[in-house]
DNA sequence: TGAGCCAATAAAATCGTTTCCAACGCTATG
DNA sequence: CATAGCGTTGGAAACGATTTTATTGGCTCA
């Protein structure tokens, strides 16, 4: 109970109380087996005295690392980012790291800003979803980065580990299904081109009309921005302009906020008015009108498996190829969807 | 460009490359003004030549500090949560400072693990929703904390600066509404009684009853944990079981999930068959029946109030009192409430 | 011309740990 | 009895920056 309010002990002042030096006391938190029992127990009697704890700062700077992982994201509102946080966290944390959380809201000069002072010592490698996947200030960064990366369901113009979604595949069953249902005007909002998931969404789109043969409703593909506002904004064109969709695939889970939004103010009701198909399962999704149809994904599974990466690229050798995952996805049916309805133009 | 795959430039490289010593490559760095103009040009030309970036690690350990703050955290998942981690942010980083953020699942162990492990040099300061107010493993490190800490919309048994919210004004509000619209049978699911929010709320909740004079339905207070769960439950026995109440107040945003999936199974249409009442406009809140009306507060104003708390704490003399702020709450009606439906029971 | 002063810089100490190497004591062996 | 070998330990050198102290050189002014 002595340093109370001074400055914390160190290893010096464990030295000092138990007679021993401090390289003896050091090999008893790090390899207790080399030192002898009876020296251990007095390194031990003085650590609890003087309740040390080892400086981390220190530790850091002798051995070069820091044990933590820069997690580098959009905004950690998104639930899926949150959750893949959560499980990137839950198994870095086992192999005792710690998570650097860094919230750009996906503006380029934050994300070049963030991987810049991330580096040099301050993490020990990197998860991150970039938005600017063609900027050139976060390219220069990525290509010189100096610790072990991965890149989450985006792509780069460079080698990268990376763990992506299956997005195509599962836009074009959820389409698929709307199509055998007999929709024909689907519409499609989601993210621009300039980033994976825009760009898979809307392939797989297209190829499940391709697939059937049906031509594919280009007016009704809206790909701009994954934000809530977009969807309002599109949502409420789809539902006041001319040919109005009968089905409609909000292509992004803060999407679907927008297009919730609008439905509710044009008192559209789901699936009578017009079926809806979401991307990912949050709790908006599995709630309204009893459960939206949904393109569903392990999301935690995505977080665990960049973290996997991750670690093997930190421990192995640094001249392994870039790997990359594609997780799956399928469809979860809710109440959402039902057969279009005839209407006066279709019928006539 | 050199340097290229060894190891990172130090300020012994710039030094010798700019034919200075380390001392006035660093104060080059970090004291411009007092360095000879054509001297700290060699100096700066040296730093671009290597691509020089002190390194972090070594900057901690002499500094005595990390520019980082601990974000203690049950779930990031929970928006609230998000949101407030959002607004310590961008307070904090105007500062310099980072996140570390730390996932605890409420579990009254990782969370005293969490505090352990973020001390010692490896945090500036804290930021916490501990959840296990109660327990002498959390209190017993708060108490020795060496580092300045926050506390988030929580009470112990000891002095610190803490952020809370009005959390009984909002219900007492919000049940004084529900009780001039007609309602007298009013649900109140909520926490359990051994975190702030929860005994608050239901503090507000009776007191909302007593000045009004109206007998509290004691058998509809539900108080035990936010989980959706716990909500879904409840919620369940409340529609299904005698005496049912024709207004319902989930207290609390994950609840809310549970308490609209009861909803949705039983098919109880808001606000004819049940008004409703939620804590936070969360985007589910918001979408849901066009809108619930929620007992709402300034969110991310909690995580810049916190932020300023802390950097004050840690910047100020050490022996301040602690200081508490509580912010207030208000009541955003949305298209969730009507007056009761007269029933045949209540007629007769 | 040289003492005194100031600004700028070099040199050295420091932060708290880990790790390397030398030295020590003990046992076993030739 | 000398010595090799082993296990254990002490002492010191890192790690890469900041900060303090000492030194240098140039300048002013008597």
């Amino acid at each position: 109970m002595r340093q109370e309010l001074g400055r914390s002990a160190t290893i010096r002042d464990v030295a000092a109380v138990s007679g021993v030096s401090v390289g003896t006391v050091s090999r008893s938190l790090n390899a207790p087996e080399t030192v002898r029992p009876a020296t251990l127990e007095k390194v031990r009697a003085a650590i609890q005295e003087l309740g040390f704890q080892p400086d981390a700062r220190a530790q850091n700077m002798r051995r070069r690392n820091t044990l933590t992982i820069g997690f580098i994201v959009n905004d950690i509102l998104n639930p899926i980012h949150a959750m893949v946080f959560k499980g990137a966290e839950a198994e870095l944390r086992e192999s005792g790291y710690w998570l650097h959380l860094v919230n750009t809201g996906g503006k380029a000069r934050q994300e070049a800003e963030a991987i810049d002072l991330l580096q040099h010592g301050r993490v020990d490698g990197l998860l991150m979803t970039i938005n600017s996947e063609q900027d050139p200030r976060c390219l220069e960064r990525l290509e010189k980065l100096r610790v072990p990366s991965v890149l989450l369901d985006r792509e780069i113009a460079l080698e990268t580990d990376a763990v992506r979604t299956d997005h195509a595949s599962g836009m074009e069953q959820a389409v698929g299904y709307l199509l055998d249902l007999g929709h024909r005007r689907i519409g499609l909002i989601t993210a621009g081109t300039e980033i994976l998931p825009g760009r898979e969404r809307i392939r797989g789109f297209t190829q499940a009309f391709a697939k059937r043969g049906v031509p594919c409703p280009a007016d009704l593909i809206r790909s701009q921005s994954l934000s809530a506002d977009f969807g309002f904004r599109e949502t409420l064109d789809f539902l006041r302009g001319p040919g109005r969709p009968t089905a409609l695939v909000a292509g992004g889970n803060q999407l679907l906020v927008g297009v919730l939004r609008a439905i509710e103010q044009q008192g559209v009701v789901i699936p009578r008015d017009l079926s809806l198909v979401t991307c990912d399962r949050t709790d908006l999704a599995s709630v309204y009108a009893g459960g939206i149809t949904a393109i569903d994904r392990d999301i935690p599974e995505i977080g665990r498996t960049a973290a996997q990466l991750l670690l093997e690229r930190i421990n192995g050798p640094a001249d392994w190829p870039a790997r990359r995952v594609v997780l799956p996805t399928r469809l979860v049916l809710g109440r959402s969807c039902a057969p279009p309805a005839v209407r006066a133009e279709t019928a006539a």
